[in-house]
DNA sequence: GCCGGAATAGTACGGTCGTTCGATTTGACC
DNA sequence: GGTCAAATCGAACGACCGTACTATTCCGGC
């Protein structure tokens, strides 16, 4: 294979790479591992035994088991985004489109409470582990909150919360009752910890605005 | 040793024990690996190596991994009840009594942000674990939960808080808060994570005042 | 200062981990 | 259908894990 070739095949894979359907199987398997037991419990042979595949083969599509950690926590922020930013903004600008980002975020959080939130779980997993999941972890949580307070910041433009709030702090609290809701599902197994969020959110939005 | 003879020791233990020392010492140690690196990462060996042990002098106080992992969960919970809550009763009953608690419980989470807090970092990590640890995670987390409803209920009874005051769920925002503010400090290294929970807590006082 | 149990050390075993490497299979293109 | 790279496998390695067993050291009571 020339070099041109392969730069072509780097740029538009016109030829169908059996790899990256496996890849991505690799990975979808390794987030449900992972929303289980943790990103750093993740492991290459039950992975493989999962997949009915060699340790060998899945360890050679990443090079490294912390690869392997970050293309799943990239992806899962991904799918995260994706699910709960995307779809909002085609509610109009403003409060109303901050309100959808909460219910998305709020449902996507709810929806299979068996499978934890890989946001949630490696902020404190990896909170004090210097190193590359480290970093991707933290700008990821950032990201996030950046969205949130622009999201915030959109519908105080809009004339719909208080010109004097302060939004930042308005992250802060609504991250924690993400927080507070996500451990009352999972840990106490509370089956009021939606509702209970729902309220406290309905109360934050009711004050800012 | 006659039958008689332990049970005088178990009760009234005369004989000085250096074992006990050493376990203490031993969970000393593992408290701080513990809040750095998670409940699930401690090592024998490598809690050997940090005491100038033998792994199986260490292993010897325990029986098992997993009884050494309780002891440490128990006894970081019962330091972080008599940091918190113990001096709290020394405040006049009734709001000011929340009022100690909620600044102890900040106080603690702030004083060393260096190493984490075991049961904010141990709710997600046994969120979805059976087992002993999960159960003590558990039980751990609903008692304190338990022990601040009943300072919020305490205050509503003094006539510090609204009477139709939903107590519970301002347990919960509470905990929000602190889980918010421990995530802020450690993961993002905010300086502001403090300050921003104080503020977040005196609103929610204030609202149910 | 010996005695006996408690405390600790030493060693070894079986298992799992991530990773390496050479062999083998697969599958798209000529 | 032959070719050649990509994909996957199989076996092995060294490291570390928890644990079991046996020896050794420590130390308070006589």
């Amino acid at each position: 294979m020339t070099l041109a070739h392969t730069l072509l095949s780097l740029t538009s894979p016109l030829r169908p790479r059996k790899g990256d359907a496996t890849r991505a199987a690799i990975v979808d398997a390794a987030i449900v591992s992972a929303r289980r037991d943790g990103l750093e419990a993740l492991t290459i042979g039950a992975l493989a035994d999962a997949l009915s595949m060699s340790k060998s083969g899945v360890f050679a599509h990443f090079g490294s088991r912390e690869e392997l950690q970050l293309a799943v926590l990239n992806e899962y922020a991904a799918r995260f985004v994706s699910e709960v930013l995307r779809p909002a903004v085609a509610a109009p600008r403003g409060l109303p489109r901050l309100q959808a980002l909460l219910d998305n975020w709020l449902t996507v959080l709810g929806r299979q409470i068996e499978q934890g939130c890989l946001l949630i779980a490696g902020a404190t997993e990896y909170d004090d582990r210097a190193g590359p999941l480290h970093d991707a972890m933290v700008r990821i949580v950032e990201d996030w909150k950046r969205e949130l307070l622009r999201a915030i910041e959109g519908a105080r433009r809009e004339g719909h919360l208080r010109r004097d709030l302060d939004a930042e702090q308005l992250v802060f609290e609504i991250y924690g009752v993400m927080l507070v809701a996500h451990q009352d599902a999972r840990l106490l197994r509370s089956g009021q910890s939606m509702q209970r969020a729902r309220a406290a959110l309905a109360r934050l939005l009711a004050e800012a605005g």
